[in-house]
DNA sequence: CCCTGTGAACCCCTTCACAGCT
DNA sequence: AGCTGTGAAGGGGTTCACAGGG
């Protein structure tokens, strides 16, 4: 399996990541080889997305057998990058930022969150859930020992942009972002943003609009 | 303005929640009109996205002025149905349930979390930041009285399926779902996944192989 | 002159359908 | 017979570019 991914589009990125799961769990569950029509089903995609997306970056299936499972997951990890552990420093340590440093989803993924940082002097240069809690004034020297390239901001609005432009300006270029508010572009850094009302907004037009069901 | 929406794309409905939180910050600030030039810009937008979006519901723009800000911003509202405040019932009060019911950015764009349900009876008939919390099998009975017609899954991933059933069965249609679990289809019931770690693998699939940059 | 609204072109992604293989 | 991988067709969303108007 050559791995060539020739740029593989992010929407085929974004249901790797399903099948990956999908596959974990039939690993778990014990089973060798699937077929792309029982693939595509489980992960609620047609079996001709699933092959083409499988096929953006190498051939790997058995047309007897259909597709390994342990190794079509291998394989998804190296190209997602989660076959070597990921660390992650957390801003922000309100509900949301302590709710996150509890969430074990992410050690099971592959992701590491060694650190976290936040404005508020009666919460920094403490241990919460195991991480060390530093004041945001420390970023740019505490970052450096902890070999952290990616960042979670769960803070409030306040200095957004400054704090993106400090995160790439120690290499933590891709940030997964939870403040409801709109970051100015810097080059080089990428900002995937959860906008978790925007979600119900759209729910809201589906359900005022009648706009049931479909996927 | 007639809000024709014959079949607006769920993608403009996405960036239409964009527009809409732009807006409310441009009448904060007390501006009355915009163009299409400056409202895709604070959107990060193009502006003939910005047009072809509007053009999707409606004509509304002033060729001297551009679009007026109050006017815009209800209509989209009215679109979005957010204009009127929408009931929605929690279920699962862990971690993150705690910081969803403690969340003020729901109140503000017109959603209400007006109840939640557990199925720890450690946690329920309690009340919690303002909300009572209700045994699971409470569901039917008590959601009666409730008028609520959304729902937000932060619970385990334990009869998840069986759980839609019921919601959809009791008029709730519309669910929030922050269970990194796949839900089966159940006719007339939309649901929408936030997938923390996916979004994650996404980024590091980016830093793996370069991909930066980029909207 | 510079705006909005929109036909038309363009592009990307999905789906179809089948060749090739077991 | 039934599967994978893929050229080709199809569909949807974005961008271009301009008509129309203040």
């Amino acid at each position: 399996m050559p791995i060539s991914n020739e740029s593989v589009s992010l929407r085929t990125v974004e249901r790797l990541t399903v099948y990956r799961k999908v596959l974990t769990d039939l690993a778990d569950a014990g089973t060798e080889y699937v077929f792309s029509h029982k693939l595509a089903n489980l992960s609620a995609v047609t079996p001709a997305q699933l092959r083409r997306d499988l096929a953006s970056f190498g051939s790997f299936g058995n047309v007897a057998r259909g597709y390994n499972v342990k190794e079509l997951s291998a394989t998804i990890g190296r190209l997602l990058g989660t076959n070597v552990q990921k660390n992650v420093i957390l801003i922000g340590v309100g509900n949301l930022g302590k709710t996150l440093l509890t969430y074990r989803g992410f050690e099971e993924r592959g992701f590491r969150v060694v650190a976290a940082f936040d404005r508020d002097r009666e919460k920094t240069d403490r241990i919460y859930a195991g991480r060390r809690i530093h004041h945001i004034d420390q970023l740019e020297t505490a970052a450096a020992a902890l070999d952290a390239h990616m960042a979670i901001l769960a803070c409030g609005p306040t200095d957004l942009n400054e704090l993106v432009e400090r995160l790439g300006a120690i290499g933590i270029r891709h940030i997964l972002n939870f403040v409801p508010a709109l970051i100015a572009e810097v080059p080089g850094v990428y900002v995937e943003d959860v906008d978790i009302t925007a979600k119900l907004e759209k729910l809201s037009y589906m359900r005022t609009n009648g706009a049931d069901s479909a996927a």
